[in-house]
DNA sequence: AATTTATGTCAGTGTTGTTGACATTGTTTG
DNA sequence: CAAACAATGTCAACAACACTGACATAAATT
């Protein structure tokens, strides 16, 4: 069994969240404010259900946090153009600015990390992370362009 | 901003734990139990201050999750035989058979991950997790047997 | 016109984390 | 040896973030 692995993988899980966390803290935030920044960031545009999907949290809990980030400034939300419906969701500039400071220890753990490494190595990384999502939810992240659409 | 790895970091490590979930959840127990049993099975023996500096949890919050893993016999406390303050903390048979159960699916999209691998790229996933740890934690991961005792 | 869909909201609940205070037992030290 | 310190346990109150269930609204679909 690959105690190892699950070891390290906790541990480096930990330490990579734990980078926001003082200053989500700073501003009344958690990591569930977090994680929505980042994939408003990521994709902006992104409607409410698709959000739901991917942090496969219930609507009312996605909620609370969302309205925080549209209560202060974080976000913002437009209808659709061709489902009216439809909430999409935009970081504001204050937004995108936070989201750049909360990410930068984070990029820089990261870039470290694959700093001396090859390109051949640096695809084999993504390539197991890749492996270690669900295949149902491979479809997810090419259309979040987390990996190449052209890939198998 | 290498934006796509944390997405990947993301999506990876919630597949990886959604593995035990519904097996915990049956027992009535959750990811904190997990997390504990993991440890507890990794290293037999280990004193309940190395768990909280693990975990970076407080007592309190062990207290009410490692209650439930002992009062159900999960889990079994001996003194220390050195320093008999310490309770060291130990898997019962009944604990290494369910931790072994809940490892079993995490193993397996471990092992899946890493099949086509070279032992080359293996160590290259291992090592890039050693390098997203704190640095300060290096010394745990060693002393945990998570890295070689001998690397730098 | 009726139904379904996307979203929002209210109210109540559970798990897992927090702080602060205090007790017990065992080790260490002056 | 007595005092101080250390390892652990426990009580109580509280917060973040998840959950369920029920209901409301507006827009799309049938």
């Amino acid at each position: 069994m690959p105690l190892d692995v699950m070891g390290l993988f906790y541990f480096a899980y930990r330490d990579f969240v734990g980078d926001a966390d003082a200053l989500l803290a700073h501003q009344g935030f958690g990591r569930a404010h977090h994680r929505v920044l980042y994939f408003v960031n990521l994709r902006p545009g992104m409607p409410v259900a698709d959000l739901l999907d991917i942090l496969r949290i219930t609507k009312q809990s996605l909620a609370r946090v969302l309205r925080q980030l549209i209560g202060e400034g974080y976000v913002s939300q437009k209808a659709g153009a061709d489902d009216r419906r439809q909430r999409l969701l935009y970081p504001t500039e204050k937004g995108r600015r936070f989201f750049r400071t909360l990410s930068a220890t984070q990029a820089n753990r990261i870039n470290s990390a694959f700093e001396h490494l090859s390109p051949d190595a640096r695809r084999t990384i993504r390539a197991f992370f890749v492996a270690m999502v669900e295949p149902n939810d491979h479809g997810r992240l090419k259309a979040l362009k987390l990996i190449d659409t052209r890939d198998p």
